[in-house]
DNA sequence: CTCACTTTTGTAATGATTACATTTTAATTA
DNA sequence: TAATTAAAATGTAATCATTACAAAAGTGAG
């Protein structure tokens, strides 16, 4: 938990006890959680807390791009990694993992047309245990 | 509308008059269009038509490996290409268009490991009329 | 302490998708 | 052809993650 609030503020976001639970939380479990995921595990700790504040916060740091956020079966994943790499997830028990794979580079004729601002590299389908 | 019977029945669908219109719509419009769109375009030449054929239809096509399902900003979009492409979708007007970029091969250890049954590229960002 | 501002909370609304029961249509059989 | 059965289409209600919004609690400067 050291070390946060000083990243928090680099990144322009005022480093509240909250931010700096959920930004820690988000270090130390990489498995790409969900709000729902965040807040279960938070609420215990924290009987205060509200499920608004955790989307409020993951929208804070989408926006100051501490984090990513990435769409996939139509919930929102959160990702304290934010150099590009692909991702796998099985459609049977939902986990996501981490592929070391850097998306292909978009051709200059639509780099100079367009402005991009995110990729996303995902593959689906049945991970190992889930085949049995 | 001729030959879409064929192809249906080439992929065990019944090729029923309202799944040949759904049909004839997505290789008439290659623009990835959500639910939404088919059905306020179908609704008005079928007043009968129900939303809920709609979906039933494309979950069957998908079913069938007819067409390809993507997710993208909460929402089911319906491609009709089923070989792999990328995608570039605008954030701020929500067109996807079409990228001949094919989506890198997954590491022989991971493809023995799973099954993988699609996969998804997407680039996001503000096409170039939007960003005036 | 007071005031202004930020952070957090609670509740209601949104909107795409799904579940499910019913109705309509098509195909099969007698 | 009429009766029976199966398939397709429809309508309505439920689900569920997310957002909107207003109120409450906390913070920090003067
Ligand atoms: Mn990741
Ligand atoms: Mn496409
Ligand atoms: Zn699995
Ligand atoms: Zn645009």
């Amino acid at each position: 938990m050291n070390g946060i609030d000083q990243i928090l503020r680099q990144h322009d976001i005022k480093p509240s006890y909250l931010r700096m639970k959920v930004f820690d939380y988000l270090k130390q479990h990489m498995d790409h959680p969900d709000v729902d995921k965040i807040y279960k595990v938070l609420a215990p700790e924290i009987p205060t807390l509200s499920k608004t504040t955790i989307y409020n916060t993951l929208h804070l740091f989408v926006e100051k791009g501490l984090v990513t956020e990435l769409i996939l079966n139509h919930q929102k994943h959160y990702d304290i990694r934010t150099i590009p790499h692909a991702h796998f997830q099985c459609t049977a028990c939902g986990q996501i993992d981490d592929l070391e794979i850097i998306p292909p580079a978009l051709d200059p004729k639509y780099v100079a047309a367009w402005q991009i601002n995110q990729v996303q590299l995902t593959y689906f389908g049945v991970c190992a245990s889930c085949q049995k």
